[in-house]
DNA sequence: GTGAAAGCGCTAACAA
DNA sequence: TTGTTAGCGCTTTCAC
């Protein structure tokens, strides 16, 4: 197994061919500008010979890898499912590969892996990146980047319209009767998660709605479980979490404590990832364009990589939208401890 | 952004520290082999000038890049999420970084992907791969290659003990009364998906169970929902699909048209996936041991790499375990469409 | 259209 | 311990 008999090189291809090495780069780098028969036998050399390129070698001396790198908050979180899929996808049109690597919500690891990564690849997308914006700024200016789901001033950005999202989740809660609102938060490190929290802050008080706060969890089903018993003990009627993650496990500890969802506390979620749909209750959410996200990206990381003129604002802001599922109802009429019933204010 | 002022490289340093570039490359390759006054002044002016090792230039040389690939068949399968942070975890202890390439269940993806990952890695890691025997091979031949949920002649395999697992799935239907039951197959490129079938097919019988099957569904929950017309045309009292995803999205289907599960139709899995545990009713698997058999599939990629001996057995089996939750119940008493009561088989 | 030759940034002998 | 000198496999002038 793998005993390293070499692979064969343009020289090994040349020989065989009866051409020069250059012929055989050019055969395989620009064909058209090789003659017909010189092209016909280097590709039937190669083909004996079972000679690939070596992308690495190639890119040494062109800088072209056929690759861009996607580095992902989290991989197994289902909320880069369809970033993933919408790079993959637009990479696919242009002749790219996806190589992707995984933050594991450490800014450490997301470093190391950058740093890996980025000399193999012709640009790189980084999907809720935990780094700071001096650190993206300064791959920036290595090589290509597009950043996903933030805004760093001076690097070319992808964000969702937070604002009406909240906007409109805050107009579904108030319809249903509630008052007041508890934000979950998600991870201080999260661009994402001040954002949420701020567009709460601002647009609470025009929908009539209290807002709270209960300080960062870890962005995961677990995460969302823990924070259940803080959830039970502030008892709101509505819960806005950080992300549908968190809001899953938070609907299951809530659960497990003998809580209803939606009866005693709605719960929304952000992103509508793979699992919001089937989880229990079926939970509403607020869902961004995930796939448009990751091809959107690509697209602007492409113009990029050509260096072909790019919109004058930096920032491409896609829309938002709330999912309504069973996750959210109207405000009880009694509060978990018993209280007296209250009918709805005028 | 990135307007290419090339990075510095070891000769800019060199001069900068007035010493060679070997020196240069010394200091970083292999600190140690250099003298104390000369590796000070090689970092200071490293440091003065934001110099940064390029790996690619360096692997073209050693071969060495830090990094070892993990092609996936499917990013978006929850089932590659331990092994993802099974092989992660095993590298980081060893240094390494995992960089991650998705297959999205197409052979021919399968194959670009490699093609572009391969020269920038150390050694990878096929997990689930969808490519022959042959194609793994030629791969095994040119880097080192760990294969993973499958057994490829000739090359270093990490599989988990599927007929234990079949086992005692069957043993759980068995006990509950039932006495047929039906596979759900996968994808027919799927080795697991072969496997399984094959240990269904042996073990059936000896467990009293006659064995149906329903033919080829895309592994993921869509094609669950797609396949529950055929399971309710069939209407057998329990269902083995072939992995988890498949079955999450058959109790759904099966859900929507009103036939209840497990109290109709008993649903077993494979995997123990994210999920699993949350989705209604959660389902009763056979799970794998995800996380060691990435850990276990770095651990003896790094023996290849570092061509250290080998065990003789070149296929590593790790065991499996049914956990029983919520979508199996004793066998029903009726039938679908309205049967006579039939009492259990003495 | 094709070949010769000079790099790309780094590592690895080989001397010194 | 250091510097010198070949490469690594490929691309890219620049002549022919």
């Amino acid at each position: 197994m793998s005993d390293a008999p070499r692979p064969p090189t343009i020289y090994d291809v040349a020989r065989l061919a009866g051409v020069a090495p250059s012929t055989v780069s050019r055969a395989f780098s620009r064909p058209g500008r090789v003659g017909a028969e010189s092209a016909a036998r280097v590709h039937a050399a190669a083909a004996e010979l079972g000679y690939r390129v070596n992308p690495l070698a190639r890119s040494t001396q062109s800088g072209r890898t056929g690759t861009v790198g996607l580095i992902v908050s989290d991989v197994t979180n289902p909320v880069h499912f369809g970033v993933i899929r919408g790079v993959e996808e637009a990479a696919a049109d242009a002749g790219y590969t996806l190589l992707l690597a995984d933050a594991q919500e450490s800014e450490q690891i997301e470093r190391t892996a950058l740093e890996r990564l980025l000399p193999g690849v012709e640009g790189v997308v980084l999907a809720s990146s935990r780094s700071s914006d001096r650190a993206v700024r300064t791959v920036a200016k290595q090589r290509p980047v597009v950043v996903l789901n933030r805004i760093v001033p001076g690097v070319r950005c992808v964000t969702a319209d937070t604002e009406a999202g909240v906007g409109s989740a805050l107009a579904h809660l108030r319809d249903l009767g509630h008052r007041a609102v508890t934000y979950l938060a998600g991870p201080p490190a999260s661009w994402a998660d001040g954002r949420r929290w701020r567009a709460l802050m601002d647009l609470g008080p025009r929908f009539g709605l209290k807002v709270g706060r209960i300080g960062s969890s870890v962005p995961t089903v677990s995460g969302g479980l823990a924070a259940a018993e803080e959830v039970r003990r502030q008892d709101p009627t509505a819960v806005l979490a950080y992300n549908d993650l968190l809001a899953i496990g938070l609907m299951r500890g809530l659960g497990e404590a003998g809580c209803r969802v939606p009866e005693q506390i709605s719960v929304i979620g952000f992103d509508n990832i793979f699992g919001a749909d089937f989880c229990t209750p079926p939970l509403t959410t607020v869902a961004a364009p995930l796939r448009a996200f990751g091809s959107e990206a690509f697209l602007e990381l492409h113009r990029l990589i050509r260096r072909e003129s790019l919109r004058p604002d930096p920032v491409l802001t896609l829309p938002t939208q709330l999912i309504v599922r069973a996750s959210t109802a109207p405000r009880r009429q009694h509060t978990a401890t018993g209280g007296r019933p209250r009918g709805p204010e005028a």
